[in-house]
RNA sequence: GGGAGCUUAGCUCAGCUGGUUCAGAGCAUCUGCCUUACAAGCAGAGGGUCACAGGUUCGAACCCUGUAGCUCCCA
């Protein structure tokens, strides 16, 4: 059988995916053996796979594929959340191109149109998962908005609201005036904009209680004065009712009680005084405008002020604004600036830079508004869920982002959870027309409810809300609900799988989702959701720009497998992903990633290539080799399960990486690689042969996580073996003891191989010239052991022992030893006295620094005696160098 | 404005409780090799004032203080 020289992986990703499919590997039912359970971060129905995605599933089937190994019923529950915002403006955008307006359609026809868009389009993303190579276990795949579901959504809205935790209000919400709906403070994105601030004289009314004299004056202009406000958003004028100055500012003391005449309205408004105001910033002087800003409208709370709607929900001008009414907010700023300045009321504009909330999903620029809202209250209900993080139950790693957890988690506000869509959870709530509320499930429910209160009620005046719930308040019951624990919260599935273990995400929705998910947990099953958090980084281009599609700097997911292999993609996500750090991505990466795969694949044609012979000598070198590699491999197995456990996947991939290239291949391969005699390999014998493949089928096994299919494929060509018998379902291999002098002792054997290979390289001697080492023992016993091994690796005719120095040859020093090279070569002796002078130096110096370090009384009489005995060691060891070198010194000069 | 974190080789990052030849890894770079598994490779090498300035200590990349720069979160 030929095999190709370059790893392919089209020839093996869809088939081994479509094998486990058919072999139900990824399947999971409750059984005997404890679970390990990961719910996936329901991906945005409308989404396509981005980068962010493919770093977050690939740990999330690394860790699933680990834990299958190690024999944990291993469950991964994938499906998509509705994402009420970005679906509903794909559908109307699709109705659009159909010229069809979503006002002309019924709710229902809205919601049909939605649901063939979702059949149609929504499965695309948990299509792509596949071929990264996601075990899921797809027969759970659930949607947010799918009956059970949202059945569970609705009966916890309700059962809040009768625990008193839902209430409806009129709060300034972030308005999003092209979505048309109010948003979560999370869902606003500030970014910083060059803008303009206006500096705007406001007259200042001297006749409170009206005087004739006062009013005189006025109109004489001798008695204007003014205050001059500063503001960035001129348009919002209209809406004033009040202009604020600190109490302590002196240039304002005088204005107590006064009140001022906001213009173009010419309203009269009152100066109000509060140390909210920041004496620094414009003038000290603020206007306020209830209606339209936060901070304002807290002021206006607490002075009691009118408040003026003048903005409407589509950002245009609202009739209480009394002028430019209909004409867009952006369009009135440059328009009232003019006319203001026409009035001579313009002080001065200055160009300056300050933040401005963006609306995530619409990017419109977001209007404070005030509107009817319903909330979540967060006080109570959250408490458990700081609780339980601070004190270790849950754990987020990295650990640094519990400061982030708790600072959020003790300021919480209430959660606004009504957004004003149609594609999501209609919020249970029903109204008569005297505005009495109920609710309830059904209209039925509603009708008995309300007639309590109103008993004349007739059904037909009975409507329910309009809006619908925010897609996170569906989310958040994620892992209770995709095991039916609300419907049916003793069921075999959620008592098996709840808690799940491992949760997988970015940091930024962290309170998003995931401290809402803990507040779920604890409401509604007394217990947590999972038990580890672990925060992905955020992945970013060279430039360290946030991969995004607006940017289009992200590559496409899909594009990069093709190229690289699902294997090499996966690797080279996680080759750079700390957790919780930020992710430099580079195409490069997956490029290390394929020549990781191809370096596999290689070592694989190698030994395959091998023909074992049961009465070929088990060569001395094979043997230790055996032995050493045994060693190497169960001492680094236990350093990658303790990477595991730390969720350290970077480190536990290099470590493997380095396992697989540098031990396996460049080493244990080449020590117990037959020769090649006329053209043709010595066979190999059937001890090392096997030993081999038992070696490679483990390492394939410690790669799987990381490299299902390449591991598969190779897996199954090393033999014959039946059709249930594969690598995702194999044992992960345990941690034997291991023969830890064997390690160190090879260290020793590597430096005199390195050290020849370098001579070879210096004296530009031919590797395929062989050449004889002679070996002066100075210290301790000759390791003899690996003789065979430094022979072979350093092409050596023989390694001798002496007692004396060899004149005449070249020569290099290890702790232990002296080494001689004898070559026909003429040895430079100026090169080499220059050589054997620095590194005498070099060596001085340190014996130097050590005996500083011993003859520091302080430094005998408080360091640990260990370290004490460990600095005479090095003192001895650096004098028998030192010694060694002066040896060969003198030597030369013979 | 308030809070958190970061700064170690050209790049991306490790570096535990201050102490081993502790200044590390991978990539990139340079040199020599198409050596019969792999040039997507092999062998070897170079590269750092641990941001800066002080301090504590017998001893500091690590602890403390200050400065600068960067990032994130909240307002």
């Amino acid at each position: 059988m030929e095999i190709p020289k370059n790893y392919d992986p089209k020839n093996t990703e869809d088939k081994w995916y479509a094998y486990w499919l058919k072999n139900k590997f990824f399947k999971s039912i409750p059984d005997k053996r404890e679970p390990y359970t990961i719910v996936i971060p329901p991906p945005n129905v409308t989404g396509v796979l981005h980068m962010g995605h493919m770093l977050n599933n690939t740990i999330q089937d690394v860790l699933i594929r680990m834990k299958r190994m190690q024999g944990y019923n291993a469950c991964w529950v994938p499906g998509t959340d509705h994402a009420s915002i970005a679906t509903e403006a794909k559908v109307v955008a699709l109705l659009k191109e159909k010229e069809i307006k979503k006002s002309d359609l019924t709710r229902e026809e809205f919601l049909k149109h939605a649901w063939e868009w979702k059949e149609k389009y929504g499965g695309i993303i948990l299509k792509q998962l596949e071929k990264l190579g996601a075990s899921c276990d797809w027969d759970r795949t659930r949607f947010t908005m799918e009956d059970d579901l949202s059945e569970a959504v609705i009966d916890v809205f309700i059962d809040l609201h009768n625990k008193k935790q839902i209430y409806r209000g009129v709060r300034m919400v972030n308005w999003d005036p092209q979505g048309l709906t109010a948003v979560s403070d999370e869902e606003v994105i500030y970014k910083e904009v060059n803008s303009k601030l206006y500096y705007v004289k406001y007259r200042i009314d001297l006749s409170p209680t009206p005087s004739p004299s006062a009013n005189a004056q006025d109109k004489l202009g001798e008695g204007d004065q003014f205050i001059t406000i500063a503001t960035t958003r001129p348009e919002t004028i209209l809406g004033d009712t009040a202009v604020c100055v600190h109490p302590e500012d002196e240039r304002y003391k005088h204005l107590k009680g006064k009140r001022v005449i906001i213009p173009i309205v010419n309203r009269s408004v009152p100066v109000i005084f509060d140390e909210y105001i920041d004496m620094e910033f414009g003038t000290g002087a603020l206007k306020v405008t209830p209606a339209h800003d936060i901070n304002d409208y807290n002021l206006g709370v607490k002075h009691n002020l009118e408040i003026i709607d003048t903005i409407a929900a589509d950002g245009k001008m609202s009739a209480a604004a009394q002028f430019y009414v209909g004409e867009d907010r952006f369009a009135v700023r440059k328009k009232i600036a003019k006319d203001l300045e026409e009035l001579g009321l313009i002080v001065k504009i200055e160009d300056i830079k300050n933040k401005v909330g963006y609306s995530e999903r619409t990017d419109a620029v977001i209007e404070p508004r005030l509107s009817m809202q319903w909330f979540l209250k967060m006080d109570t209900i959250s408490k458990p869920a700081l609780a339980n993080v601070l004190n270790g139950e849950i754990k987020l790693i990295p650990e640094k982002f519990i400061n982030t957890y708790k600072h959020w988690m003790e300021n919480v506000h209430d959660w606004c959870i009504s957004r004003q869509l149609w594609w999501g959870q209609r919020i249970p709530a029903w109204y008569d027309s005297k505005g009495n509320t109920a609710v309830c499930k059904t209209k039925e429910e509603a009708f008995e409810k309300l007639r309590v209160t109103n008993p004349q009620v007739k059904s037909e005046e009975i409507n329910q809300d309009e809006d619908v719930l925010d897609t996170w308040f569906s989310s958040w019951l994620w892992p209770i609900s995709v095991f039916d624990g609300f419907k049916n919260p003793d069921g075999r599935d959620i008592k098996y799988y709840y808690p799940t273990n491992d949760l997988v995400t970015a940091p930024e929705i962290l309170f998003f989702w995931v401290a809402r998910m803990i507040i779920a947990g604890y409401e509604y099953r007394g217990e947590k959701p999972f038990s580890n958090v672990y925060l992905t980084g955020i992945v970013r281009d060279k430039l360290g720009r946030k991969m995004s599609k607006s940017l289009g700097n992200s590559p496409d997911p899909i594009d990069l497998i093709e190229k690289y292999g699902a294997d090499g993609v996966r690797v080279g996500m996680l080759l750079c992903s700390p957790a919780g750090n930020d992710l430099p991505f580079d195409e490069s990466l997956c490029e290390q990633g394929r020549n990781f795969s191809n370096k596999i694949w290689n070592a694989f044609r190698l030994i395959n290539g091998w023909i074992p012979l049961s009465n070929s000598p088990h060569r001395g070198e094979c043997k230790v080799a055996i032995e050493w590699f045994e060693a190497r491999f169960n001492e680094q197995l236990e350093i990658i399960n303790d990477l595991y456990s730390k969720y350290r996947m970077s480190e536990a991939l290099m470590t493997t990486y380095k396992l697989v290239w540098d031990d396996f291949c460049s080493w244990y391969l080449e020590m117990i690689k037959p020769e090649f005699v006329d053209g043709k390999s010595l066979p190999i014998d059937q001890t090392t042969y096997d030993a081999t493949i038992v070696f490679f089928e483990k390492l394939l096994q410690v790669l799987h996580p990381f490299m299902p299919f390449i591991t598969e494929e190779i897996w199954h060509l090393i033999k014959e073996r039946d059709e249930k018998e594969c690598i995702i379902v194999a044992e992960w291999p345990k941690v034997q003891k291991w023969n830890n002098t064997i390690i160190k002792g090879f260290e020793v054997a590597m430096e005199v191989i390195t050290n020849v290979r370098n001579l070879r390289k210096q004296k530009n001697i031919s590797p395929k010239e062989k050449i004889q080492l002679f070996e002066k023992v100075n210290q301790g016993e000759a390791k003899q052991l690996f003789d065979p091994i430094i022979v072979k690796l350093c092409n050596l005719n023989g390694l001798e022992y002496i007692d004396k120095k060899l004149d005449g040859a070249f020569s290099f020093v290890l702790k232990h030893a002296e080494f001689f090279v004898p070559l026909s070569k003429n040895i430079d002796v100026a090169a080499e006295k220059d050589r054997l002078a620095k590194e005498l130096e070099y060596n001085k110096g340190f014996l130097k620094s050590v005996e500083i370090k011993l003859a520091n009384e302080k430094f005998i009489a408080n360091a640990k005696p260990e370290l004490v005995a460990n600095e005479r060691k090095k003192q001895a060891d650096a004098e028998a160098k030192i010694k060694a070198i002066e040896e060969q010194l003198t030597g030369l000069d013979n």
